[in-house]
DNA sequence: GCAAAAGTGTTTATGTTACACCCATGT
DNA sequence: ACATGGGTGTAACATAAACACTTTTGC
């Protein structure tokens, strides 16, 4: 059952917003494009869409091809299609966030991507296209989201100790946070579960704890609704 | 700066969730399809993005076309893009949600979309396409959004009693709230003004609210958060 | 005067905020 | 032994939940 009239189709590609924290701040992935138009200026790394694969699919092949990256979480943000978005032409793009583990470590190497790096989101040079609003929707969405759902912990490694959780927060959300409310409300809600590792180093030894989805989603199920 | 390599396209709609409440239950304004594929079926509003309008205006001109709504409360909800979710080929589509207030009534008459009713959300027909989905990512978006965005106001009339809007809150979030907790709370809050209005009929009249959304802004901006 | 919806406060329970000291380790 | 970050409880305060009767109108 094909088309009976084939109406003018503007292109499609996805871009990422890809988040990362380094313990300190909070970061974003931007690669250096390797062609026109703007070569040279930093961008989100993104791409167009295949014909036979659905837009996530796109967005973690784009991601693996400039970045290397495999396995991150990603969700869709926003869809941006303003005519003259794109100096080449009508451009439609689907935008994804991501968030990465800091043992997951890009790599560069790409034809359309000459160099990815992290940069601090509070000091990020001009962008490419529209990708400056692209990425303040994004932070703004990981803003709003890690309030009340569990995504924190894909910016951390697997086990983390509370006060690395307790950065994150800060960090994200740009203020500070009492340390006993905050310990004693996260492990109110069970799904954070202490692991028998500590960290070793300088200081007292912190506990390690991991976030437990089973658990989580359990609690889901109940009816239940976690809230910062 | 033409592309200097064309990416094979897949076509681009948008599709419209549009809700109304009718002052029991929550609406959901539906096309009867009169072309192929699934001519006859139920559909949600929608169709093809013109290259020279933004994603928004296509889906209010969309909604004008086919169901002769204007001026209605409109955002962008998420894109559709498996492979496979239309007959004809690849298509992507970018879903909005809209909220009309029960004074604005949709009309009928176009080409594509032969009939337009209203639809009770508890008991919907089998729907084209994968508007099913879209259609429950809709609900589910409105359903979280009103408890803390003042989005109901859209689906009354400007003027209206707070039984009313308690009415909206229990239809769209299915579970009854105390009458008396729920004006305390909402007056707390100073965005809902009452007029010197009040209904007319069989019992005791009630008094007419307005949502004014410059009080609303102002509190906004001093880092004020409604919720429920 | 009766049926039907509008309107109105107080008490209790729950959750949130503020706050300071001791502990374990490496150097 | 000292510097550094890890870990812990309680009291004050604020917000949310539960709850029942009086008022006003049309018929």
């Amino acid at each position: 059952m094909p088309f009976t009239y084939e109406y003018p189709r503007p292109a499609l590609t996805v871009d990422c917003v890809v988040f990362g924290f380094d313990g300190d701040g909070l970061m974003v992935l931007l690669i250096r494009r390797g062609l026109e138009p703007f070569m040279g200026s930093w961008a989100l790394p993104g791409g167009f869409v295949d014909m036979e694969e659905n837009l996530d699919e796109a967005a973690r092949r784009e991601l693996l091809e400039e970045t290397h990256l495999k396995e991150v979480f990603l969700e869709q943000l926003f869809t941006f299609g303003n005519p003259g978005r794109d100096p080449r032409g009508r451009v439609v793009s689907v935008a994804y966030y991501a968030l990465v583990r800091p043992d997951q470590n890009p790599a560069t190497g790409d034809s359309d991507a000459a160099e990815a790096a992290w940069h601090p989101v509070n000091h990020l040079p001009p962008l490419a296209f529209d990708h400056a609003d692209i990425l303040r929707m994004g932070l703004e969405r990981l803003r709003g989201k890690i309030r009340y759902q569990p995504i924190g912990f894909e910016l951390l490694p697997k086990h983390f100790t509370l006060t690395q959780l307790q950065e994150l927060y800060e960090a994200i959300l740009g203020r500070g946070i009492d340390k006993r409310n905050f310990r004693k409300k996260l492990l109110a809600y069970d799904f954070l579960v202490p692991t028998d590792e500590f960290t070793t180093g300088a200081h007292r030894p912190a506990r390690l704890h991991r976030f437990d989805r089973r658990r989580y989603d359990s609690l889901v199920r109940k009816g239940f609704h976690f809230e910062l």
